[in-house]
DNA sequence: AACGGTTGCAACCGCTCGCTT
DNA sequence: AAAGCGAGCGGTTGCAACCGT
């Protein structure tokens, strides 16, 4: 049995709004709200809209404060560190600028950030190889170099990490919590509290599901999931699993393996934005998390442990300038964890 | 001026989640 | 417990504007 449509398709107009749907839309909502109920809201006011359609255009366009375009270096590294974070959970990254639309801090991220990131790539490949390959031509390229079952032409936005360990779905919070930790473990992160061995060497870490984790990883501490250059190297190598699927290793070996070949430079370009853009994203996260709490590696970390659970992301500390409407906005507890993350290239 | 390629962004599509019945 | 449904999310597409030749 098919999921039933949203609305009747035939009878609904497509494509750009027009100054009066929008005025209509808008004039509506102000003085009514939208009632709760998308769906029946364009019938109510006489739009020939989809109601989907309608919630995306208010969302995106229409609600009072948005903000379309001239992404600051600030916004952009508030950007990168919650992607690094994260991943593609847009909404929950839109949630922090104020303003800003997922919409938007999407289509930045999947034009001009790419763009920026592989920008210096781009000219050390064509230095390298035949030159006159377009943006679009490498990454069609490459993606088809190094294809992911169930990605077809799917442009790979991170071809960075290593292969995912295997370990059992998680099947609850604490398991999600626990992913989460594993998964920012993998990006060279550190928690307080950790083996010993993690904090010396981020290329091998210890994964303990018997820990609680909101216990020990604060939110405020969280600047330590900031990977560090080195750590960024994972096609420097493998990564294993012992049998009991509570530890893994990653295991330097000697220069990028094959596959990765012709990406190397691209994961290198984005190691080095990323760790030289650390101190300005430490910068706007001192407003963030206050800069008692932050954390650069060769300070404290101390605090830990009295702190906020780090799976439950609304209970950490948004900066002040999230406005009460974009709060009310904010997701619960996101479902972060290794496994949902498409945009991650996972080689095999 | 004309044309082809590129970029930026609005909008659509399909899926998952969570609530209700 | 299971099915139905709406909301919300992320990925993708379509197209107008822009740019270079």
């Amino acid at each position: 049995m098919g999921r039933a449509p949203c609305c009747d398709k035939s009878n609904v107009k497509k494509g750009p709004w027009s100054p009066e749907e929008d005025a209509t839309l808008k004039a509506y909502i102000e003085a009514n709200g939208t009632g709760g109920n998308w769906i029946a809201l364009p019938k109510k006011i006489g739009l020939k809209r989809c109601g989907k359609s309608c919630r995306l255009r208010w969302l995106n366009y229409l609600r009072p404060n948005i903000r379309h375009g001239g992404f600051s270096e600030e916004e952009d590294n508030i950007i990168c560190s919650l992607y690094i974070s994260i991943g593609s959970r847009w909404s929950i990254i839109a949630a922090q600028l104020p303003g800003r639309t997922d919409n938007d801090i999407k289509n930045y991220w999947n034009t001009k950030f790419k763009k920026k990131l592989l920008g210096k790539h781009r000219k050390d490949q064509q230095a390298r190889r035949a030159p006159c390959l377009t943006f679009k031509h490498e990454m069609k390229r490459e993606s088809e170099n190094y294809p992911v079952p169930g990605m077809v032409n799917q442009v790979s936005h991170w071809p960075l990490l290593p292969p995912p360990p295997v370990m059992p779905l998680p099947t609850t919070h604490q398991d999600t919590q626990d992913s989460v930790r594993n998964f920012l473990f993998k990006l060279g992160g550190r928690f307080s509290g950790d083996h010993p061995q993690s904090t010396t060497n981020p290329m091998n870490f210890r994964y303990a599901p018997d820990v609680p984790f909101a216990q020990e990883q604060p939110y405020e501490n969280s600047m330590n999931i900031l990977p560090s250059a080195s750590s960024l190297s994972p096609l420097n190598s493998t990564c294993s699993q012992v049998t009991d699927g509570t530890q893994f290793t990653v295991n330097d070996v000697d220069g990028p393996s094959d596959m990765f070949q012709g990406l190397d430079g691209l994961q290198a370009e984005l190691s080095e934005l990323i760790y030289s853009n650390n101190q300005q994203i430490f910068d706007g996260f001192e407003g963030f998390y206050g800069t008692d709490n932050v954390v650069d590696g060769s300070s404290t970390g101390s605090s830990s442990v009295e702190s906020s659970s780090w799976g439950d992301i609304n209970s950490l500390s948004y900066p002040q300038t999230v406005s009460g409407f974009e709060a009310s906005q904010q997701q619960s507890i996101p479902q972060v964890s290794i496994y949902d993350e498409p945009n991650y290239f996972w080689p095999q």
